[in-house]
DNA sequence: TTATATGCAAAGACTTTGCCGTTCA
DNA sequence: TGAACGGCAAAGTCTTTGCATATAA
């Protein structure tokens, strides 16, 4: 993490820089505790409740995204220039990601339905992988 | 609820009718809490834990679905025949519903990259609703 | 009658917070 | 040096579960 993420007054710790790290090479969609237990490997001085405040705080600043698939839990993953969504095996639980350039004409479509500003949105399907839909 | 919601060895209950009305004739995106305060309105002998175990039964019956904006905890909402989306405003929570007849190209798009058999998704949009977006 | 469902309270999973010692700038 | 940060443990929120009682069929 280089001083350029953060704002005045915040400052560049050791955990943050490791966390933002994982994350950022973690091959996306960790969630909490896998982020935890990832840096307590490198590092076992680092406790979960500051991942948890770490986690929202690069949020805030827009380092990293939190995405809901329907676990009980949030899933983080590195901000990046280009939009993706998600695809998940509702067997295996395997998420993939997809690009596809039909999302902007979706948005367009809501604001205009809609009335919105539209500033960001989430697509996740679900279905059955290669692997589990034969099983299926 | 009629008995030809319900499955062999699965009972009508008064909780259970009660739920599926309200949830029926809610407006769509309930939480749990939400579900349960107006049961409870309309009959003080219902628990929460009632609720959820209902919730789950009628989600895995495919009556209602489950809906997962970024709040903590789940929406629901009744299974309609119309497929239709999500758009919700940042600044005051509100969600409306859009529909989009691109969403199925959509599907046929991550189709065709990930290999999946895709069987349902979420759109969730997010945006500035008409009210918020002066003030954004 | 009896297997299914409910109510209550306790437990569970995930996340947030308070307090105080530590550390970056 | 001092304001921001982290560690720990306790608390909070939402959801699930165990068990005894009630009830639909």
């Amino acid at each position: 993490m280089a001083g350029r993420d953060l704002l005045p007054g915040q400052r560049v710790t050791r955990q943050r820089r490791l966390l933002l790290n994982i994350i950022r090479g973690g091959g996306g969609h960790l969630d909490a505790d896998e982020i935890y237990r990832r840096a307590r490997d490198l590092d076992p001085r680092v406790s979960l409740s500051t991942v948890y405040r770490n986690l929202s705080l690069f949020s805030r600043l827009g380092l990293i995204e939190e995405r809901h698939f329907d676990d009980a839990h949030h899933h983080y993953e590195a901000r990046t220039s280009s939009e993706h969504y998600h695809m998940r095996c509702v067997s295996c639980g395997k998420v993939i990601e997809f690009e596809s350039n039909l999302t902007e004409h979706i948005k367009e479509d809501a604001a205009r339905h809609t009335g919105f500003k539209v500033t960001g949105g989430e697509f996740h399907l679900v279905g059955y992988c290669r692997e589990c839909a034969p099983k299926s």
